[in-house]
DNA sequence: GAAATGCATTAACGAAATCTTAACACAGGG
DNA sequence: CCCTGTGTTAAGATTTCGTTAATGCATTTC
């Protein structure tokens, strides 16, 4: 048997629920089925999907939180299922990194040929990450938890330094170019000065180095980028 | 200053290349207007844009064909925009390989943020399974973690010492000439004086022999270059 | 609704790393 | 002994980096 494709649906509305579900079981998909942020996030980080199928409207919260905590630490596709059809709502969720944003009522066929589009452009090799806890030393990363702590103490990391360091750590050992660094944190590395990077990796050797003129985890190689040991 | 994203923009109404192209001026994007498929094909080949906004209605063909004939090449994003609302087209154009199709009329910031969606993801596609990691004796050169090693430990290069060893690697056993060297690191080798690559030499060999002295690896021809000895 | 908080961004500037330039030493060949 | 090509060293010049503070925006709090 290849390797089946995995895909999350976070949707409340039963019937949705069922209209989707069946259609993936008779396509061949596994699917995972969460109604709410709490369980969306519960079964992404335990299951480890290969995409997830998003509505916006949930009882708890806005779905729009599950969108930033994928993206926080995976590049899968996520497609937007949502009724609302406001230009504004569009915009800031594919700028948040929904790589699709459907409206209902939608045709089944049509969601089916964007999972198709989604899936076919992260080949089911490039095997993420799916640890949920990191420690080096006395630093610890706990992403299901999304807390990070020193010495067993909790230090508190912004949305975007969270963000940096998270990507540091899946490429621990690495260099990573500024440019990489820009574009995955920023999206288009347009218009985005590298001084503000600079900015975030002072104040994140602040809170995760013990001595940050002499850090330990994150080295800076001059004129490339920077490096995460781990 | 970050390089500029072309995009190329296949539609045959005045109108709407007009509405579109502008919105592109605006935000810094470069552009390409083609009206045919014959046209689009043309201005694809002699430009490699980044991107493709695609119209499927054309006087002299369909702008399916564009879809497929870029496919056989290349994997840039393609985003359709076609008046065609039935989810035929819609799963025909995706599964041949669009990344999104947008209906008209459609709202400009939509289309955007879909652009936005398409090019942000193209660079980090690129992954080539080239050779990563060079041994030569106690050296080795790890390119993808952009990492220099002797006897295991790590050592630090400058960013010019690193390319002139990667140039030296490439062409391991042949002679290269000082202005082939000046050339490929300093782009022009005018104005340029090949005493400033004798002192990274000295350099580079201070750092990766174990008696500069007497080299191991970088074996100088008199009168002529520098030889890599792998 | 106003004040306050948290965060991202930008600008500025000293500090550090890197690059360039120049001077000098050394070896081999005429 | 001079000349040429090379290796070595050290002193500016320049680029890049880290840090701080000010600004602006959004969200929250009162």
């Amino acid at each position: 048997m290849e390797d089946k494709r995995y895909i999350l649906i976070v949707e409340d509305d039963k019937y949705i629920i069922n209209f989707i579900s069946m259609s993936l079981k008779k396509e061949n998909y596994g699917f995972y089925v969460a109604k709410t942020v709490e369980e969306a996030l519960s079964l992404f980080y335990a299951n480890r999907p290969d995409m997830v199928i998003l509505d916006l409207g949930l009882p708890d919260g806005d779905g729009i939180d599950v969108l930033k905590r994928v993206r926080e630490i995976s590049q899968i596709p996520i497609i937007v299922v949502s009724a609302r059809q406001e230009e504004q709502e569009k915009i800031q969720a594919l700028d948040l990194g929904a790589d699709d944003y459907v409206t209902k009522p939608f045709y089944m066929g049509e969601l089916l040929a964007r999972i198709r589009v989604g899936l076919r452009k992260s080949p089911s090799v490039v095997k993420e990450e799916s640890e949920t806890v990191f420690c080096f030393d006395y630093l610890s990363v706990d992403r299901e938890k999304h807390l990070v702590t020193i010495d067993g103490e909790e230090i508190h990391l912004t949305p975007m330094e969270y963000r940096i360091l998270n990507l540091l750590i899946d490429n621990r050992g690495k260099v990573l170019t500024h440019n990489y660094i820009l574009s995955e944190i920023w999206g288009s590395s347009q218009g985005v000065e590298s001084g503000n990077l600079r900015v975030f990796m002072a104040s994140l050797r602040r809170k995760i180095e013990k001595d940050p003129t002499n850090p330990q985890f994150i080295l800076t190689e001059v004129g490339v980028g920077y490096r995460f040991k781990g």
